[in-house]
DNA sequence: CTGCACCCTGACGCCGCGTGAGGGTCAACC
DNA sequence: GGTTGACCCTCACGCGGCGTCAGGGTGCAG
């Protein structure tokens, strides 16, 4: 049965042996056996779980994380692997999704054109995280929404910077009318009857391309939910996005 | 003019307000002026370069670094936006790497057929930089080399698994042949004239899916200097590597 | 004038190693 | 058997990029 040496390990697999001793040290990757001379022999199977291990690094997963899931009794090689094997897929999107942002940087920048910064938002922030929500999406509500989500962005992604433009300006007028209401104090529940928030699914509809269900309206809800869909609204108006998923909610439940 | 408070603009930028004063600390990011009551205050130029610092902190690019990019005097927003762009493709396209590497294992894991580990390598390591290779190359050596490259990579890919596992047997006996020389202490000048070389030669023209030329072969023999290849052949042999770029050059002079 | 949400400045801590220092080990060649 | 040189080991400190209290000021609403 083949072995390896740390520093042979490290050339194969591409890492330092300062890294190995680290990962020996916290328990992570153990050698197969130890000479008397202390020294650290690997073999095949060492050799599987590094690469496990840095699958699991490219996505930026804690090492302690990493134990944990590889050591989960009743882990499945096979299983963990297509699950990162997804997750891969996101991030090589959600680079994808930066660089059609810079894209529409370079082009505002290049025609001078002043920037609007909710757009600039949407462009940067949103896509910079995009493939995260959609893990996230996927594990809450399965497959469906994402081939909803990955729809809508396709819908998007088509369009010209135009329309685009026109598009968010058309959210922004939305969901300034929410916020009216939200201002004046509504409750949430009452916005059910608010025309505004018809106008709002109707828009998710559209750039989703596709019919907005009451009942796709409350996943939507609590996709709302997730931090970073919370910032964009608390940033409209702190308390909004609170405010916005309650109205969501009582509107759909109106409906069914 | 809009301006922000800390919380507003790390919001709006999805990062957290600590992430803001570490950057005013450090100078990477100042408020563009600071009320009397010691509040910071930000503006639009400072979103803007907010977005900059957040799209090279994607690339791991040390603050630091960042900081004497877009510090450096006669700075040019536009090319370096440019740049990052390419580079933050090429990050896609390494996780779209490993996504291939993944299905191979998986592949692999399933049909129950053993590893071999210099495939696994291959499979591993090699994609997982190989974007990095790529805009290094193209630093080197300019858009042609990576022409070559891509397409060579687009070869293997369409070909079946039992087609690159054929072809990865042969480099392994050609690399064989190669490193007997290199074991019996040939000089490596001295391969120049060993029929190994050829074979060598011949497999990279059938992996790029051209000819290779001695010229090609020379810019090859640079590409081989690059750690990440190293390591590969280090690991067949210590100071394997060395001898192999040397034997290319030489046998490259020989034919021109 | 009392809350409450926001702002500030230290200062310490954590993770994932890099980078020595100081010292054994192994294989090869004299 | 001794020397050389490439490997191996174990401490131990440090660093980058923040997270996370602690302790205290500010600003506006009711």
């Amino acid at each position: 049965m083949k072995t390896y040496t740390v520093q042979r390990l490290a050339a194969l697999a591409g890492v330092s042996v300062r890294t190995l001793h680290h990962y020996d040290e916290i328990g992570l990757l153990k050698p197969a056996f130890t000479g008397e001379n202390r020294y650290r022999y690997y073999g095949e199977e060492e050799l599987l779980r590094l690469q496990q291990i840095l699958i699991h690094r490219a996505l930026d997963i804690p090492l302690a994380e990493i134990a944990a899931i590889l050591d989960a009794p009743g882990f499945d090689r096979l299983a963990v692997l297509r699950e990162q094997r997804d997750r891969l897929e996101s991030e090589a999107q959600r680079f994808a999704g930066m660089v059609r942002t810079i894209d529409r940087t370079i082009v505002r920048l290049e025609g001078e054109t002043a920037m609007q910064d909710n757009e600039l938002y949407f462009g940067l922030i949103a896509p910079e995280r995009q493939a995260e929500y959609e893990t996230w999406l996927v594990e809450r509500f399965g497959g469906d929404m994402e081939a909803r989500i990955v729809r809508g962005r396709k819908a998007m992604g088509d369009m010209s910077e135009a329309e685009r433009a026109e598009m968010m300006a058309e959210l922004q007028r939305v969901e300034e009318a929410l916020a009216e209401g939200f201002r004046r104090g509504l409750p949430p529940q009452a916005t059910a009857l608010d025309p505004a928030i018809e106008a709002h699914r109707e828009w998710v509809a559209s750039a989703w391309g596709r019919e907005c269900t009451p009942e796709a309206y409350v996943g939507l809800a609590d996709v709302y939910e997730h931090p970073d869909f919370r910032k964009r609204y608390e940033t409209i108006e702190p308390g909004f996005a609170e405010f916005l998923v309650t109205a969501m909610r009582a509107w759909a439940r109106r409906q069914l």
